[in-house]
DNA sequence: TCGTTAGCCTAACAAACGTTAGGGGCACAC
DNA sequence: GTGTGCCCCTAACGTTTGTTAGGCTAACGA
């Protein structure tokens, strides 16, 4: 039945459910809708995959992994001794990067997650979870460097920090703000610093901190 | 067909729709399903409702007006002279705040968004945009009092927070935070400021600003 | 007392859903 | 040449969807 991990077919199929989960939802992302983007009839679908929910799950655990993989591989390339500001400029950046290039996953992941039955939902929580943790270290060291006050909640900035960039699928769209740009405010909120000279925007004018 | 804006039934459908909507998304909350909730039959809620679409439309809505009356209503409250901070605040918590009271209607109004057809997305549109202008204008008024740096885009701050807000529905849970920990949380994210004496958390610790 | 209306019912409709059965063609191994 | 899979097809299945038609019952005003 199902085949195995690799062929063009798979993934074409998979990139036409992650548009249609995306853009309309789980109820529009039909067995048949899913086969007709990809140029073959709807039975041909379970050549490749046990059923739909098989291919749902799968776009969005690759909606989350990508993403994590992504905001790791961006962490991996700093220096070990990175500070912390600038480990959490080049992790949002990162995650807004890959937000951006994957977008049908991502998008997927985080508006189509809500409308998926709880069979699908369940296992994809733990992938999440994963994701949160790195947050959470990124939190742990800006709280002890000084760069966020200590005595906020980690919670709270982790939960904000994670909110602010789930929810940038709704919005963003290249050419209004800058990738770069989303990712120096939300950074310079957090921190309210200037942005580290060896980061994105170098040419930005400077003004005097608060 | 479809009945007067009052009554018994016509509410506790909405009530039923919501909670279905925002649980297991649109293609659970089908008509027999809302209808088995509410005590009757699915026939019976063409009494009431000219279309399912037409119910869905009703919960997006107001889980989004909610919240915007919610929040008006705070700001109203305060002396007319209130600092930036004070209102930031107080917009954070009713924002909260309201979004917990109607849970059902706020989280099917985020989760829900995303797996609802256009013909149904559009026109909540407009009235999610009247509520981010009144976040506009707290952004404005954040920065215009030097609380948070104005050389960030206004835009950057209010997207993050009005992402940290609608995000909030899906982890939120009382008792883990406290409401007022969330809000407060959030402000001096924004600020990295000290709470204001006369909200909340007045007996919180103090610990040295940054 | 009668007519009207609201509110609910049963029954059924066409359409669309996910899925399965079974067959055809093409490529490669032997 | 002849098998052996792979990939796709047509056709159909049983179920569920949103919706409609039409009838029953109880309440209320004239």
């Amino acid at each position: 039945m199902s085949a195995p991990a690799s062929g063009r077919a798979r993934s074409e199929i998979l990139d036409a459910a992650a548009v249609l989960l995306g853009r309309d939802g789980y109820p529009a992302a039909t067995v048949r809708a899913i086969a007709a983007r990809v140029g073959i009839k709807a039975a041909s679908i379970y050549h490749h995959f046990p059923s739909k929910d098989a291919i749902v799950q799968a776009v969005l655990d690759r909606g989350v992994v990508v993403v994590h993989e992504a905001v790791v591989a961006a962490l991996a390339a700093l220096p070990a001794d990175a500070p912390a500001e600038v480990r959490l400029r080049a992790a949002l950046r990162a995650h807004l990067a890959a937000s951006l290039e994957h977008g049908a996953y991502t998008y997927a992941a985080v508006r189509g997650f809500g409308s998926v039955p709880a069979a699908v939902r369940a296992p994809n929580r733990s992938i999440r979870r994963a994701y949160e943790d790195l947050w959470r270290g990124i939190v742990a060291d800006l709280q002890a460097e000084g760069l966020v006050d200590p005595e906020i909640p980690p919670d709270g900035v982790r939960l904000m920090l994670l909110g602010a960039l789930n929810w940038s699928n709704e919005w963003y769209r290249p050419g209004v703000l800058s990738l770069d740009d989303v990712a120096d405010s939300f950074a310079r909120i957090v921190t309210q610093r200037q942005p580290a000279a060896n980061i994105a925007s170098a040419a930005r004018p400077r003004i005097r901190p608060l």
